[in-house]
RNA sequence: UCCUCAGUAGCUCAAUGGCAGAGCAUUCGGCUGUUAACCGAAGGGUUGUAGGUUCGAGUCCUACCUGAGGAG
């Protein structure tokens, strides 16, 4: 058994504090894990996700799938090794493109035709080919292939999006457990990937129930809670992981999808989501807005212009602990590759540390 | 000294004689399993100066100013 999921603490109102743990690395939950899609958390080198502390990144399988290609990469030993990270990698099954390339795509019962973002190539996914390009990655953790279903949809538009979501997990299951023996560094570690299953149902609790419910009868390694900040309010993001999170198996990882804000993580830590991933942080950090403990921060206004103090006062990270709003502010506006670095580096470090500090609390 | 061309937003430039605009820059806002070093909004004008023609001039005419090129 590849994964085995060490819950060390339990509080009342459901956050645990427990070791994940995966074939390159146990991971201290809850965990926050930095968006990597096409092999590199974007502006951040590997090192220093390393240094402030990330244990777990993802991928894009429908990226890579792209360029560079799953199959050269499995031949350079998988995706680790490709670049060079030592630790775990979760990669996302493409879903998410089936939604956010709205346009480029045609869903079927089959699976989706995907027209290239890059060079217009047509090419198909299917819950087979999604598992066999994330077996050949060589993730430590792979997604099943799923439907992000939108916002707002109605509930015949979600109950059917529900449906081939879940035909595609069971899908995805099979041949994820037939060929998973064949990851790129199986030899090496001795174990295997994982497969975590996706929740659906728009936000319709009793479809998300269903969903929850049948895939629990076939077995993932953990659970995912997908298709939530997509344009919902947040009460309604809240109501659907606080329906869901008591169906899933208690001692599996679980894993809400696509948030979120800084309070909105340690809410929902607390709340016993074990992992969650986001763009926020690196995104709007290349976009000059910082996170920080005293609220947001649009570096790139005028009155930091000549404001000599780090970016975060409270902040211990290697950005704060050596640069001025002001050189941000001015790296910003000159356009320098090094101040989306520098501000990616900054927001991750934050968010790491808000579950580093929620980690500590539960520990309690 | 003469000839030619040019002068419009901070910059680079548009605008058949008919509501003076764009890109960039500036200021501010947005960003949630990355098609995103992106998207959006706002501010910004005595069209070099002074006259003239015309219902109406950035546009046509005259003079002057400034700049570039050419001739001598």
């Amino acid at each position: 058994m590849s994964l085995s999921f060490e819950i060390s603490r339990q509080t009342a109102s459901g956050g645990r504090r427990a070791q994940l743990h995966l074939p390159h690395r146990t991971v201290q939950t809850p965990v926050f894990m930095p968006v990597g899609t096409a092999g590199t958390v974007k502006a951040v080198p590997q090192d220093t996700l390393e240094e402030i502390g990330a244990e777990i990144i993802l991928g894009n399988t429908y990226h890579l799938y792209l360029r560079p290609g799953h199959e050269p990469i499995g031949r350079m030993g998988g995706l680790h090794r490709f670049i060079g990270w030592p630790r775990a990698m979760l990669t996302d099954s493409g879903g998410f493109q089936v939604f956010s390339l709205n346009g480029l795509r045609k869903v079927s019962d089959n699976g989706v035709q995907f027209r290239s973002h890059l060079d217009g190539s047509s090419h198909l996914f299917t819950p087979e080919h999604s598992m066999d390009v994330q077996i050949a990655l060589g993730a430590d953790i792979a997604m099943a292939f799923d439907e992000c279903t939108e916002y707002p949809a109605d509930r015949a538009r979600a109950a059917e999006s529900l449906r081939l979501t879940m035909d595609w997990a069971r899908r995805s299951l099979d041949h994820f457990r037939a060929h998973r023996h064949s990851a790129p560094w199986r030899e090496e570690l001795g174990s295997t990937p994982n497969l975590f299953g996706i929740v659906q149902g728009g936000m319709y609790t009793d479809l998300r129930r269903q969903c929850a419910e049948r895939l629990v009868e076939m077995d993932f390694d953990g659970y995912a809670i997908g298709g939530l900040s997509v344009g919902e309010p947040r009460e309604l993001t809240l109501e659907m992981i606080a329906e869901v999170l008591p169906l899933l198996p208690p001692d599996k990882p679980r894993y809400v999808m696509g948030v979120g804000y800084p309070d909105e993580i340690e809410q929902y830590a607390r709340l016993g989501v074990d992992m969650m991933d986001c763009v926020l942080p690196t995104r709007a950090a290349r976009h000059g807005l910082l996170f920080t403990s005293e609220g947001r921060m649009n570096i790139k206004n005028k009155k930091y212009a000549e404001d000599q103090n780090p970016p975060d006062p409270a902040c211990a990270c290697p950005v704060c602990r050596r640069y001025t709003r002001a050189y941000l502010r001015h790296l910003a506006h000159a356009g320098e590759a090094l101040s989306g670095t520098l501000n990616s580096i900054h927001n991750l470090a934050y968010y790491l540390g808000i579950m580093e500090r929620v980690r500590g609390s539960l520990a309690g």
